[in-house]
DNA sequence: TTAGTTTGTGTTAGCGGTAACGAATTTAGA
DNA sequence: TCTAAATTCGTTACCGCTAACACAAACTAA
């Protein structure tokens, strides 16, 4: 059934006995053709299956309505809903997505951004790897005049670039603050890497809920982790040192290390472990199989985000918003008590 | 900084003062050209950031180097590991990915099958969405010569078509086989959807480990279910529903599923809850953080059914296997006992 | 009747590359 | 010294599609 000679607009041409431009302009519904004509391109197209060759259209066009998306990883549902908000949006507009997974690897991210640049996409969206610090990769992009909007993760010294951030300021002082109106005193953070910027952002979220409610600070119900088990339990430990300054709340930057964090707690048998109360961010499924679950979860709305994403994107393509009148979105995240 | 005119072959030409075809010849080292203009061109490309348009060169060699990959979600894990190894190889082949979401909704599987197949991708591997009967919309690819290799889900009734499966016979029969030699007589098997055609697959499998080990069979032990989580307590009740009768060990059809079963038995204090031994289809990353995790997995290894599915694939692609020669790839599932 | 409009279709150039073919220059062999 | 064979680069057609422009026929108005 393989057909060898392919359909294209000069097949149909020579099939109707009539020009490329005639079915060419039937098939986008041109004015000025004929409605009879039109009607039998169209059925001889739909007949003999034409699909047009996109490749000869974004050459043409100089646009290929598609949009790039590099991400660390797919393995993380915050990317994998973000991905949601923006594909919807994106197909409604007539666009299609590519999406590239840098695994968190600069040379990787490197390896995408060249791929979607000579594909030739009309925007990206992307969420560095937590190596990058040199940009002439994504740098090349405005300079072909595509616009590029961060999303998430982004480089927070940077001003001069289109951003779309999860409100983690707000969420994390929204969840301390949740824990101070339950009566604690001593709560503890658990932070991310110092590399990524959001990790900055909430503890200032953090600091400033104790701030505003007159909770004392204390450095010792602080510390750092990344995502490496052994790092969340050393960190936990020092958390968990002083009987004197001893946590009865947590807030962790992401749930998975608050899950490796509670994991631990249970297994030294902590004396008060049934009253502390944790809250991270993320709102995994996963926690209703809990039997110590968090009291709460922090929901970063990741649709949103990435809806809100391609809506700059698509009104930088559409010059609706010029490529150098830099913008930054903030979307605010959403505390979820758990039963 | 925007560029107003394109760095194309012929803008470097006109600087270089030659030809396009010696630019174009010389950027892809051809070996009729003087290794000094070789350097020349390169360096003068490299300098203006010179980046070959993919349209162009897609028009002109007619075809893309990209892959096209349908499936229904990303939320899965099954999903995201697979696509792992399919992009690992497809890099490593210079081939591109382009990843579409069903949504286990038809007409977005034919949305994306039609955006994809405009995109003149050059092989598609796709996983069938939950409600597809009808192929009119993929068996387009092959009609165009485009080879297409299901994954997973796939038409099981039709042998005309490259498949890539996880061998869930194989995972199903060692899950049972491991339980009856720890002793268990009565194992309740928990199905998941008839229409998704693994469903009897496992279902056979755990028949014949019960059969080969001389287990007697119950009809009572077996119950199906679909994602919803009522339908599943429902059947877990069903399958404990006969105090004569009660299991002593599960298998289900995918973790999450057993989860609930798990979170069920244990709100209802099953008296030999503990005694229970559970299996399921997956091997999540959250089991490490369950209470009563289940005491193995069946790992279906997705990014060995990726790898294969996009070897298979290149070889269709490079005509090392005849198109009409429809292939069979089986991936063996392992047991991982947990702690 | 004649000129100006309207309507419908064809001609053609060009998007940015590739590569077959031709042509000019240099080198080698007799 | 002269011819044949390399070596190196340019000319050109083409991939499939779009759309500006040209153009012919039919229609309208004066």
């Amino acid at each position: 059934m393989t057909n060898n000679t392919p359909v294209t607009l000069k097949f149909l041409a020579e099939k109707l006995k009539m020009s490329v431009s005639t079915v060419s302009k039937a098939l986008n519904n041109y004015p000025t053709i004929n409605e009879y004509t039109k009607k039998r391109v169209q059925e001889m197209a739909s007949d003999l299956h034409f699909t047009p060759n996109k490749s000869a259209i974004n050459l043409k066009e100089k646009k290929s309505r598609i949009i790039g998306i590099i991400l660390p990883n797919l393995l993380d549902h915050f990317f994998t809903r973000s991905i949601y908000g923006v594909e919807q949006f994106a197909t409604q507009n007539g666009y299609n997505v590519i999406i590239s997974q840098s695994h968190d690897d600069l040379e990787k991210e490197i390896q995408s951004a060249n791929m979607l640049l000579r594909s030739r996409v009309d925007g990206l969206i992307v969420a560095i790897s937590k190596n990058t610090q040199d940009f002439a990769h994504l740098d090349q992009f405005e300079n072909m005049g595509i616009p590029v909007v961060y999303y998430t993760r982004n480089p927070s010294f940077n001003l001069s670039c289109h951003k779309v951030l999860g409100n983690t300021f707000q969420g994390c002082y929204q969840a301390t603050k949740f824990l101070i109106d339950r009566g604690h005193k001593k709560i503890a953070y658990l932070g991310g890497p110092k590399m990524i910027n959001f990790t900055h952002d909430r503890f200032n979220g953090y600091i400033n809920a104790l701030k505003d409610n007159q909770v004392p600070f204390s450095a010792e119900l602080v510390a750092y982790t990344d995502f490496d088990k052994e790092n969340t339990i050393s960190a936990i430990k020092n958390l968990f040192a002083n009987p004197e300054n001893m946590p009865t709340a947590l807030v962790a930057f992401k749930e998975p290390i608050l899950f490796d964090a509670i994991k631990y707690l249970r297994s030294i048998n902590h004396p008060k472990f049934n009253e502390i109360e944790c809250i991270g961010f993320g709102n995994t499924s996963f926690i209703s199989y809990l039997d110590s679950p968090p009291i709460a979860s922090i929901e970063e709305n990741p649709e949103s985000v990435g809806e809100n994403a391609i809506k700059l994107l698509l009104q930088l393509i559409n010059k609706e918003i010029d490529i150098q009148n830099y913008q930054k979105v903030m979307v605010d995240c959403k505390l979820i008590v758990h039963g």
